[in-house]
DNA sequence: ACTCAACTTGACCATACGGTCAGAACAAGA
DNA sequence: TCTTGTTCTGACCGTATGGTCAAGTTGAGT
């Protein structure tokens, strides 16, 4: 069943050389990152471990050392993805206006629904679910971060540099868009002649989104 | 482990009175509504039959009767989610110019995604998953709807009746936004201070939605 | 009252899944 | 080389799940 038939790996193919630790972080990413894609991909009910051990290239058991339970394993790739989108939120403080913040925010956001589209919607999947894991990340740093992001919004609108529009509505609309690309990709692929959006498309979509955005915002 | 333990319903406890094929439809629709919860809920492959059977209030083998296996219940829960969004677009042929048919879609959609919620779940929960029931339906069905509507933008972008945007994009960020608050409502909903959006909020939501979207393909 | 198809149901089955375990293989320090 | 903790793995287990089945019950047509 397994897809190797080697039987002869000097220890367990994975970069033959490196101190314990680093193997074990080896380990552990190539687990994640095979989590991230069966767990998007069938959802956590249709995820099973043999899937992800298969993936990751060793035994279900062996998986199990690592990560005890399906449940521990999952927690860890939803808490990576969450740490991924606010290290990336960056830009949105740094700007000195609207439209270098949001601009900068929608294509931050836009590279990562193209490059880490599990993992958009792997937390998709996780809020649509009720968010039984991470709902204290959802009641804490979330919420800390969206009223930090609202108080700059708020600012820029008092100081006449943008439209006078809900922070909140706008926030959701630029997660909404942006990430639509990643967990609806399949769809707009589909739509697209069944066809991945190529290079110049994909900077034609961004274009588009910050065009309507921003002029929606009154920024342009 | 059944909720109930009457023992004596005069027939199956739905409608008692109607005739053979009117009871058949109405437990058909219990089943399909139970199916729609669950599947949002849970996932495809965290939903049960068990379940679905407990919460449409009859044993799992008569709900094998009715839907021989969950795949078949799946498809029928899907199509039907389907089309009732087809049917809500009408607005948008009607319409004589971009404000009113974009803001009466964008007014259509935000109702359904808050009094179907789990619906437009169990929608994106398919696609993210690559869409392996009904990517018939988005070949065919979705795509000439699409490219309908997006001669209708076209028009009314050569009439200068709005900006020259692109129709794909314009549609992808209606279909973003608006879902997002049935998607992501549990998000919202924490984000909210853990209470539903208010009918006043709502309201507020949906002219915000709508203020942005038009403002930003220049009607206004 | 009788018939027969539509419907209902508890009991049952095979399978697949998450998780365990005992022991083998390995590597690093003494 | 010996020891000891870490890592690896096949075999195994209990449970839950989708689905089946045979034996009922019901009710409309005659």
């Amino acid at each position: 069943m397994r897809d190797d038939e080697s039987g002869k790996r000097s220890k367990n193919g994975r970069s033959g050389s490196g101190s314990r630790a680093e193997a074990r972080r080896a380990t552990e990413e190539a687990i994640l990152k095979a989590a991230e894609t069966v767990f998007a991909e069938a959802g956590f009910g249709g995820a099973t471990m043999q899937l992800i051990a298969d993936m990751a290239g060793l035994p279900k058991a062996n998986l199990h050392y690592y990560f005890a339970t399906k449940e521990a394993l999952y927690r860890r790739v939803v808490e990576r993805i969450f740490t991924t989108w606010l290290e990336a939120a960056d830009v949105f403080d740094e700007a000195v206006g609207p439209a270098e913040g949001i601009g900068a925010y929608i294509d931050a956001k836009m590279e990562i629904s193209r490059s880490h589209p599990n993992g958009s919607k792997v937390w998709a999947s996780e809020v649509m679910h009720g968010a039984p894991v991470i709902q204290d990340y959802l009641e804490t740093t979330l919420r800390d971060w969206t009223e930090g992001r609202a108080k700059i919004i708020r600012r820029w609108i008092a100081q006449g540099q943008m439209a006078d529009v809900d922070p909140h509505h706008l926030l959701y609309m630029l997660w909404a868009t942006t990430q639509h690309y990643a967990d609806f990709g399949h769809q707009i692929e589909t739509l697209n002649g069944g066809k991945p959006l190529s290079d110049e498309q994909w900077e034609a979509t961004k274009a588009s989104v910050k065009g309507i955005v921003l002029r929606g915002i009154g920024v342009l």
